[in-house]
DNA sequence: GCTTGATCTGAACGATTGTTCATATAATCT
DNA sequence: AGATTATATGAACAATCGTTCAGATCAAGC
Protein backbone atom coordinates (compact mmCIF):
# COMPACT_ATOMS: atom_id res chain seq x y z
CA UNK A 1 0.00 0.00 0.00
CA UNK A 2 1.32 3.58 -0.56
CA UNK A 3 -0.33 7.04 -0.40
CA UNK A 4 -3.97 6.81 0.92
CA UNK A 5 -6.96 8.54 -0.14
CA UNK A 6 -6.79 12.29 0.69
CA UNK A 7 -3.47 12.57 1.73
CA UNK A 8 -1.18 14.78 0.33
CA UNK A 9 1.88 17.47 1.00
CA UNK A 10 0.08 20.22 2.46
CA UNK A 11 -1.54 18.42 4.94
CA UNK A 12 1.42 15.59 5.94
CA UNK A 13 4.05 18.58 6.48
CA UNK A 14 2.12 20.53 8.91
CA UNK A 15 0.91 17.35 10.88
CA UNK A 16 4.45 15.72 10.86
CA UNK A 17 5.69 19.64 12.38
CA UNK A 18 2.92 19.55 15.07
CA UNK A 19 3.87 15.68 15.92
CA UNK A 20 7.45 16.70 16.05
CA UNK A 21 6.61 20.16 18.31
CA UNK A 22 4.81 18.07 20.87
CA UNK A 23 6.59 14.70 21.14
CA UNK A 24 9.64 16.94 21.42
CA UNK A 25 7.92 18.84 24.24
CA UNK A 26 6.92 15.93 26.11
CA UNK A 27 9.83 13.82 26.01
CA UNK A 28 12.33 15.67 24.97
CA UNK A 29 14.49 15.50 21.41
CA UNK A 30 17.13 12.57 22.28
CA UNK A 31 14.28 10.61 23.38
CA UNK A 32 11.72 11.08 20.58
CA UNK A 33 12.44 8.59 17.41
CA UNK A 34 11.55 9.39 14.31
CA UNK A 35 8.94 5.96 14.03
CA UNK A 36 7.45 7.75 17.03
CA UNK A 37 6.71 10.76 14.88
CA UNK A 38 5.76 9.06 12.06
CA UNK A 39 3.53 6.69 13.84
CA UNK A 40 1.93 9.60 15.51
CA UNK A 41 1.09 11.33 11.49
CA UNK A 42 0.16 7.57 10.84
CA UNK A 43 2.25 7.24 8.53
CA UNK A 44 5.98 5.27 7.79
CA UNK A 45 8.82 6.24 8.93
CA UNK A 46 10.53 6.43 5.60
CA UNK A 47 7.87 9.31 4.57
CA UNK A 48 8.98 11.74 7.00
CA UNK A 49 12.21 12.60 4.74
CA UNK A 50 9.86 14.08 2.38
CA UNK A 51 9.14 17.08 4.59
CA UNK A 52 12.89 17.15 6.60
CA UNK A 53 16.53 16.12 4.92
CA UNK A 54 17.53 15.11 8.37
CA UNK A 55 15.85 15.07 12.41
CA UNK A 56 18.21 17.76 13.56
CA UNK A 57 16.93 19.81 10.68
CA UNK A 58 13.06 19.24 12.03
CA UNK A 59 14.37 20.47 15.58
CA UNK A 60 15.96 23.60 13.54
CA UNK A 61 13.39 24.22 11.60
CA UNK A 62 10.46 24.18 14.52
CA UNK A 63 12.67 26.45 16.77
CA UNK A 64 13.47 28.94 14.25
CA UNK A 65 10.39 29.31 12.70
CA UNK A 66 9.00 29.92 16.43
CA UNK A 67 11.70 33.17 16.75
CA UNK A 68 10.78 34.02 13.91
CA UNK A 69 7.55 34.30 14.91
CA UNK A 70 8.35 35.75 18.24
CA UNK A 71 10.59 38.73 16.80
CA UNK A 72 7.43 39.25 14.42
CA UNK A 73 4.93 39.68 16.75
CA UNK A 74 7.57 41.76 18.93
CA UNK A 75 8.19 44.42 16.37
CA UNK A 76 4.47 44.37 15.79
CA UNK A 77 3.73 45.88 19.10
CA UNK A 78 3.42 49.16 19.57
CA UNK A 79 5.81 51.74 20.62
CA UNK A 80 3.99 54.15 23.58
CA UNK A 81 5.97 56.93 25.23
CA UNK A 82 7.52 56.41 28.03
CA UNK A 83 9.70 53.54 29.44
CA UNK A 84 7.51 52.96 31.88
CA UNK A 85 4.35 51.85 29.23
CA UNK A 86 6.96 50.36 27.09
CA UNK A 87 7.85 47.72 30.18
CA UNK A 88 4.19 47.26 30.41
CA UNK A 89 3.48 46.26 27.13
CA UNK A 90 7.02 43.83 26.77
CA UNK A 91 5.87 42.38 30.03
CA UNK A 92 2.15 41.61 29.12
CA UNK A 93 3.43 40.84 25.95
CA UNK A 94 5.65 38.47 26.83
CA UNK A 95 3.26 36.45 29.13
CA UNK A 96 0.24 36.60 26.27
CA UNK A 97 2.91 35.10 23.72
CA UNK A 98 4.06 32.19 25.57
CA UNK A 99 0.97 31.26 27.41
CA UNK A 100 -0.44 31.03 23.55
CA UNK A 101 2.05 28.64 22.83
CA UNK A 102 3.73 26.50 25.59
CA UNK A 103 5.24 23.80 23.53
CA UNK A 104 7.23 26.06 21.34
CA UNK A 105 8.25 27.93 24.33
CA UNK A 106 9.38 25.11 26.24
CA UNK A 107 11.40 23.20 23.44
CA UNK A 108 12.90 26.26 22.59
CA UNK A 109 14.67 26.42 26.43
CA UNK A 110 15.20 22.88 26.75
CA UNK A 111 16.14 21.65 23.33
CA UNK A 112 19.05 24.30 22.78
CA UNK A 113 22.24 22.22 23.73
CA UNK A 114 20.46 19.81 20.88
CA UNK A 115 21.17 21.71 18.39
CA UNK A 116 24.11 21.71 16.04
CA UNK A 117 26.27 24.37 16.30
CA UNK A 118 25.58 26.07 13.49
CA UNK A 119 22.38 26.04 14.17
CA UNK A 120 22.48 27.13 17.64
CA UNK A 121 24.61 30.28 16.91
CA UNK A 122 21.43 31.21 14.86
CA UNK A 123 19.14 30.71 17.09
CA UNK A 124 21.03 32.13 19.92
CA UNK A 125 21.60 35.42 18.13
CA UNK A 126 17.25 35.39 17.73
CA UNK A 127 17.41 35.19 21.42
CA UNK A 128 19.43 37.76 21.91
CA UNK A 129 17.52 39.91 19.73
CA UNK A 130 14.60 39.68 21.79
CA UNK A 131 16.00 39.73 25.14
CA UNK A 132 18.19 42.71 23.83
CA UNK A 133 14.56 44.41 23.42
CA UNK A 134 13.87 44.40 27.09
CA UNK A 135 17.41 45.67 27.98
CA UNK A 136 16.84 48.58 25.45
CA UNK A 137 13.96 49.09 27.83
CA UNK A 138 15.36 49.55 30.82
CA UNK A 139 18.21 51.55 30.17
CA UNK A 140 16.18 54.43 28.74
CA UNK A 141 13.93 54.39 31.94
CA UNK A 142 17.33 54.63 33.84
CA UNK A 143 18.51 57.55 31.90
CA UNK A 144 14.65 59.03 32.32
CA UNK A 145 14.94 58.63 35.59
CA UNK A 146 11.91 56.48 35.69
CA UNK A 147 14.18 53.45 37.04
CA UNK A 148 16.16 52.52 39.48
CA UNK A 149 18.10 49.77 38.30
CA UNK A 150 22.19 50.01 38.14
CA UNK A 151 22.74 47.09 36.16
CA UNK A 152 20.37 46.47 33.34
CA UNK A 153 22.03 43.65 31.71
CA UNK A 154 21.56 41.62 35.28
CA UNK A 155 17.95 43.31 35.63
CA UNK A 156 16.61 41.71 32.08
CA UNK A 157 17.89 38.20 32.99
CA UNK A 158 16.26 38.38 36.01
CA UNK A 159 12.43 39.79 35.00
CA UNK A 160 13.44 37.34 31.49
CA UNK A 161 13.45 34.32 33.89
CA UNK A 162 10.63 35.54 36.07
CA UNK A 163 8.31 36.11 33.15
CA UNK A 164 9.20 32.96 31.25
CA UNK A 165 8.91 31.03 34.07
CA UNK A 166 4.95 31.77 34.14
CA UNK A 167 4.85 28.37 31.62
CA UNK A 168 5.94 26.19 34.22
CA UNK A 169 2.93 26.48 36.21
CA UNK A 170 0.07 28.35 34.11
CA UNK A 171 -2.38 25.70 33.55
CA UNK A 172 -5.61 27.15 30.97
CA UNK A 173 -8.87 26.59 33.02
CA UNK A 174 -7.20 27.05 36.10
CA UNK A 175 -8.43 30.11 38.29
CA UNK A 176 -7.11 32.62 36.46
CA UNK A 177 -7.44 34.02 33.42
CA UNK A 178 -4.13 35.05 31.69
CA UNK A 179 -4.76 38.43 31.77
CA UNK A 180 -5.41 38.49 35.51
CA UNK A 181 -1.66 36.89 35.68
CA UNK A 182 -0.03 39.16 33.62
CA UNK A 183 -1.50 42.30 36.11
CA UNK A 184 0.03 41.01 39.19
CA UNK A 185 3.50 40.07 36.90
CA UNK A 186 3.63 43.77 36.00
CA UNK A 187 2.84 44.80 39.24
CA UNK A 188 5.39 42.98 41.10
CA UNK A 189 7.86 43.85 37.51
CA UNK A 190 6.89 47.36 38.05
CA UNK A 191 7.68 47.87 41.48
CA UNK A 192 11.04 45.65 41.36
CA UNK A 193 12.74 48.57 38.64
CA UNK A 194 10.83 51.29 40.79
CA UNK A 195 13.32 53.76 42.74
CA UNK A 196 12.85 52.85 46.45
CA UNK B 1 42.28 -7.86 31.89
CA UNK B 2 40.24 -6.54 35.25
CA UNK B 3 40.48 -4.58 38.36
CA UNK B 4 43.70 -1.87 37.80
CA UNK B 5 45.79 -1.25 40.29
CA UNK B 6 44.35 1.18 43.23
CA UNK B 7 40.99 1.22 42.37
CA UNK B 8 38.42 0.31 44.39
CA UNK B 9 34.38 1.03 44.78
CA UNK B 10 34.95 4.05 47.21
CA UNK B 11 36.69 5.27 44.72
CA UNK B 12 35.20 3.97 41.15
CA UNK B 13 31.99 5.13 42.78
CA UNK B 14 32.08 8.53 43.03
CA UNK B 15 33.89 8.86 39.81
CA UNK B 16 30.64 7.31 37.82
CA UNK B 17 28.39 10.09 39.97
CA UNK B 18 30.42 12.81 38.97
CA UNK B 19 30.95 11.52 35.22
CA UNK B 20 27.36 11.01 34.83
CA UNK B 21 26.15 14.25 36.65
CA UNK B 22 28.32 16.39 34.33
CA UNK B 23 28.10 14.63 31.07
CA UNK B 24 23.45 14.43 31.97
CA UNK B 25 24.03 18.01 32.30
CA UNK B 26 25.76 19.08 29.37
CA UNK B 27 24.15 16.68 27.02
CA UNK B 28 21.06 15.18 28.16
CA UNK B 29 20.13 12.25 30.30
CA UNK B 30 18.54 10.52 26.86
CA UNK B 31 21.52 11.58 24.71
CA UNK B 32 24.47 10.10 27.08
CA UNK B 33 24.60 6.67 26.94
CA UNK B 34 26.23 4.27 29.70
CA UNK B 35 29.38 3.62 27.84
CA UNK B 36 29.65 7.28 27.71
CA UNK B 37 30.16 7.59 31.39
CA UNK B 38 32.19 4.55 31.20
CA UNK B 39 34.60 5.93 28.83
CA UNK B 40 34.86 8.63 31.27
CA UNK B 41 35.02 7.32 34.26
CA UNK B 42 38.10 4.93 32.67
CA UNK B 43 36.27 1.81 32.75
CA UNK B 44 34.11 -0.73 30.79
CA UNK B 45 30.23 -0.46 30.89
CA UNK B 46 29.74 -3.74 32.41
CA UNK B 47 31.61 -2.27 35.48
CA UNK B 48 28.95 0.19 36.01
CA UNK B 49 26.24 -1.84 37.23
CA UNK B 50 28.23 -2.46 40.68
CA UNK B 51 27.48 1.09 41.54
CA UNK B 52 23.66 1.37 39.86
CA UNK B 53 20.90 -1.38 39.28
CA UNK B 54 20.19 0.66 35.53
CA UNK B 55 20.26 3.48 34.31
CA UNK B 56 17.12 5.32 35.94
CA UNK B 57 18.04 4.43 39.36
CA UNK B 58 21.53 6.68 38.47
CA UNK B 59 19.58 9.75 37.30
CA UNK B 60 17.66 9.49 40.46
CA UNK B 61 19.95 8.33 42.52
CA UNK B 62 21.76 12.07 41.71
CA UNK B 63 18.24 14.20 41.44
CA UNK B 64 17.25 12.58 44.78
CA UNK B 65 21.01 13.05 46.65
CA UNK B 66 21.11 16.72 44.96
CA UNK B 67 17.16 17.15 46.65
CA UNK B 68 18.18 16.27 50.01
CA UNK B 69 21.47 18.19 50.22
CA UNK B 70 19.22 21.05 49.31
CA UNK B 71 16.51 20.60 51.79
CA UNK B 72 19.11 20.02 54.72
CA UNK B 73 20.96 23.29 53.55
CA UNK B 74 17.97 24.87 53.73
CA UNK B 75 16.84 23.78 57.47
CA UNK B 76 20.60 24.54 58.28
CA UNK B 77 19.92 28.11 57.83
CA UNK B 78 19.19 30.12 60.60
CA UNK B 79 15.49 32.16 60.76
CA UNK B 80 15.63 35.12 61.97
CA UNK B 81 12.64 37.25 63.25
CA UNK B 82 10.82 39.46 60.67
CA UNK B 83 9.64 38.49 57.62
CA UNK B 84 11.71 40.77 55.51
CA UNK B 85 15.30 39.34 57.08
CA UNK B 86 14.21 35.55 56.61
CA UNK B 87 13.19 36.61 52.33
CA UNK B 88 16.82 38.14 51.92
CA UNK B 89 17.90 35.26 53.78
CA UNK B 90 15.93 32.55 51.30
CA UNK B 91 17.45 34.68 48.40
CA UNK B 92 20.35 34.99 49.16
CA UNK B 93 21.04 31.31 50.01
CA UNK B 94 19.31 29.98 47.04
CA UNK B 95 21.41 32.06 45.13
CA UNK B 96 24.59 30.70 46.59
CA UNK B 97 23.94 27.05 46.69
CA UNK B 98 22.41 26.99 43.03
CA UNK B 99 25.49 28.69 41.80
CA UNK B 100 27.85 26.56 43.88
CA UNK B 101 26.60 23.25 42.18
CA UNK B 102 25.13 24.51 38.63
CA UNK B 103 25.20 21.44 37.17
CA UNK B 104 23.15 19.66 39.87
CA UNK B 105 20.63 22.25 39.51
CA UNK B 106 20.71 22.28 35.64
CA UNK B 107 19.85 18.61 36.14
CA UNK B 108 17.32 19.08 38.52
CA UNK B 109 15.35 21.34 36.18
CA UNK B 110 15.95 19.69 33.09
CA UNK B 111 15.60 15.65 33.36
CA UNK B 112 12.60 15.34 36.04
CA UNK B 113 10.73 14.62 32.83
CA UNK B 114 12.82 11.73 32.12
CA UNK B 115 12.24 10.48 35.58
CA UNK B 116 9.67 7.59 35.62
CA UNK B 117 6.43 8.21 37.34
CA UNK B 118 7.01 7.00 41.22
CA UNK B 119 10.78 8.61 41.10
CA UNK B 120 9.40 12.11 39.61
CA UNK B 121 6.70 12.27 42.42
CA UNK B 122 9.49 11.75 45.10
CA UNK B 123 11.71 14.51 43.38
CA UNK B 124 8.33 16.55 42.94
CA UNK B 125 7.51 16.46 46.33
CA UNK B 126 10.46 17.50 48.09
CA UNK B 127 10.78 20.25 45.39
CA UNK B 128 7.40 21.38 46.57
CA UNK B 129 8.59 21.55 49.99
CA UNK B 130 11.25 23.62 49.71
CA UNK B 131 9.61 26.33 47.32
CA UNK B 132 6.84 26.02 50.36
CA UNK B 133 9.38 27.88 52.32
CA UNK B 134 9.07 30.82 50.36
CA UNK B 135 5.35 30.86 50.11
CA UNK B 136 5.23 30.22 53.80
CA UNK B 137 7.65 33.54 54.22
CA UNK B 138 5.70 35.83 51.85
CA UNK B 139 2.04 34.74 53.68
CA UNK B 140 4.35 35.75 56.56
CA UNK B 141 5.00 39.14 55.56
CA UNK B 142 1.75 39.55 53.97
CA UNK B 143 0.37 38.93 57.27
CA UNK B 144 2.71 41.28 59.26
CA UNK B 145 1.89 44.08 56.96
CA UNK B 146 5.72 44.12 55.85
CA UNK B 147 4.57 42.91 51.98
CA UNK B 148 2.17 43.51 49.56
CA UNK B 149 1.74 40.62 47.75
CA UNK B 150 -1.72 39.46 46.68
CA UNK B 151 -1.22 36.13 45.86
CA UNK B 152 1.62 34.48 47.80
CA UNK B 153 1.61 30.94 45.65
CA UNK B 154 1.85 33.12 42.16
CA UNK B 155 4.54 35.20 44.22
CA UNK B 156 6.63 32.54 45.20
CA UNK B 157 6.78 30.94 41.84
CA UNK B 158 7.77 34.12 40.31
CA UNK B 159 10.69 34.91 42.59
CA UNK B 160 11.48 31.36 42.48
CA UNK B 161 12.22 31.88 38.84
CA UNK B 162 13.74 34.75 38.81
CA UNK B 163 16.26 33.53 41.22
CA UNK B 164 16.98 30.43 39.64
CA UNK B 165 17.49 31.95 36.72
CA UNK B 166 21.13 32.97 37.73
CA UNK B 167 22.63 29.97 36.82
CA UNK B 168 21.91 30.64 32.87
CA UNK B 169 24.00 33.36 33.16
CA UNK B 170 26.34 33.84 35.55
CA UNK B 171 29.94 32.06 34.94
CA UNK B 172 32.45 31.75 37.95
CA UNK B 173 35.38 35.08 37.02
CA UNK B 174 32.61 37.06 35.19
CA UNK B 175 32.75 41.05 36.21
CA UNK B 176 30.45 40.16 39.17
CA UNK B 177 30.72 37.82 42.67
CA UNK B 178 28.48 36.09 43.96
CA UNK B 179 27.95 38.13 46.86
CA UNK B 180 27.72 41.52 44.09
CA UNK B 181 25.01 39.14 42.16
CA UNK B 182 22.73 38.22 44.89
CA UNK B 183 22.75 42.53 46.61
CA UNK B 184 21.33 42.91 43.21
CA UNK B 185 18.61 40.57 43.20
CA UNK B 186 17.95 41.02 46.70
CA UNK B 187 17.36 44.49 45.64
CA UNK B 188 14.70 43.82 43.34
CA UNK B 189 12.95 41.05 44.76
CA UNK B 190 12.60 43.56 48.60
CA UNK B 191 10.85 45.83 46.12
CA UNK B 192 8.98 43.92 43.82
CA UNK B 193 7.08 41.92 47.22
CA UNK B 194 7.21 45.82 49.11
CA UNK B 195 4.20 48.00 49.42
CA UNK B 196 3.59 50.75 47.14
C1' DG C 1 -7.57 6.45 -20.68
C1' DC C 2 -2.77 6.96 -20.38
C1' DT C 3 1.13 9.08 -18.69
C1' DT C 4 3.55 11.63 -15.39
C1' DG C 5 4.92 13.03 -10.93
C1' DA C 6 4.18 13.33 -6.15
C1' DT C 7 3.68 10.57 -2.10
C1' DC C 8 4.08 6.58 0.64
C1' DT C 9 5.32 1.66 1.94
C1' DG C 10 8.13 -1.83 3.66
C1' DA C 11 12.31 -3.78 3.93
C1' DA C 12 16.89 -3.20 4.67
C1' DC C 13 21.50 -0.88 6.24
C1' DG C 14 25.11 -0.47 9.81
C1' DA C 15 25.53 1.65 14.15
C1' DT C 16 24.36 2.06 18.80
C1' DT C 17 21.47 1.25 22.80
C1' DG C 18 20.93 -0.77 27.94
C1' DT C 19 21.95 -4.76 30.13
C1' DT C 20 23.77 -9.55 31.34
C1' DC C 21 27.27 -12.82 32.33
C1' DA C 22 31.13 -16.03 32.29
C1' DT C 23 35.69 -15.18 33.16
C1' DA C 24 39.90 -13.02 34.92
C1' DT C 25 42.41 -10.41 38.06
C1' DA C 26 43.95 -8.01 42.26
C1' DA C 27 43.34 -6.96 47.09
C1' DT C 28 42.27 -8.84 51.53
C1' DC C 29 41.82 -12.38 55.09
C1' DT C 30 43.26 -16.54 57.37
C1' DA D 1 51.10 -19.11 50.99
C1' DG D 2 46.55 -20.16 49.87
C1' DA D 3 41.68 -19.20 49.76
C1' DT D 4 38.17 -15.81 49.35
C1' DT D 5 35.88 -11.80 47.81
C1' DA D 6 35.36 -7.57 45.40
C1' DT D 7 35.90 -5.54 41.11
C1' DA D 8 36.73 -5.41 36.46
C1' DT D 9 36.78 -7.15 31.46
C1' DG D 10 35.01 -8.15 27.02
C1' DA D 11 31.90 -10.47 24.42
C1' DA D 12 27.28 -11.16 23.59
C1' DC D 13 22.01 -10.21 23.65
C1' DA D 14 17.86 -8.40 21.50
C1' DA D 15 16.04 -4.01 20.63
C1' DT D 16 16.06 0.25 18.57
C1' DC D 17 18.22 4.10 16.25
C1' DG D 18 18.41 7.47 11.85
C1' DT D 19 18.43 6.99 7.22
C1' DT D 20 18.07 5.08 2.34
C1' DC D 21 15.72 3.25 -1.53
C1' DA D 22 13.34 0.34 -4.94
C1' DG D 23 8.87 -0.31 -5.86
C1' DA D 24 3.79 0.46 -5.20
C1' DT D 25 -0.07 3.54 -5.37
C1' DC D 26 -2.83 7.43 -6.07
C1' DA D 27 -4.02 12.22 -8.06
C1' DA D 28 -3.65 15.30 -11.69
C1' DG D 29 -2.73 16.78 -16.69
C1' DC D 30 -3.28 15.63 -21.34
Amino acid sequence: MARTQGSHSDITGPRVRDAALRLFAQYGYAAVSMRQIAREVGVQAGALYNYTPDKQALLFSLLRGHMDELLEAWEAVPRPEGAVARLEGFVRFHIRFNLDRPEAIFISYMELRNLEPANFAVIEAQRKRYESALEEILRDGQAEGAFSVPDTRLASYALIAMLTGVNTWYRAGGRLSIEEVADIYWDMVRKSVAIG
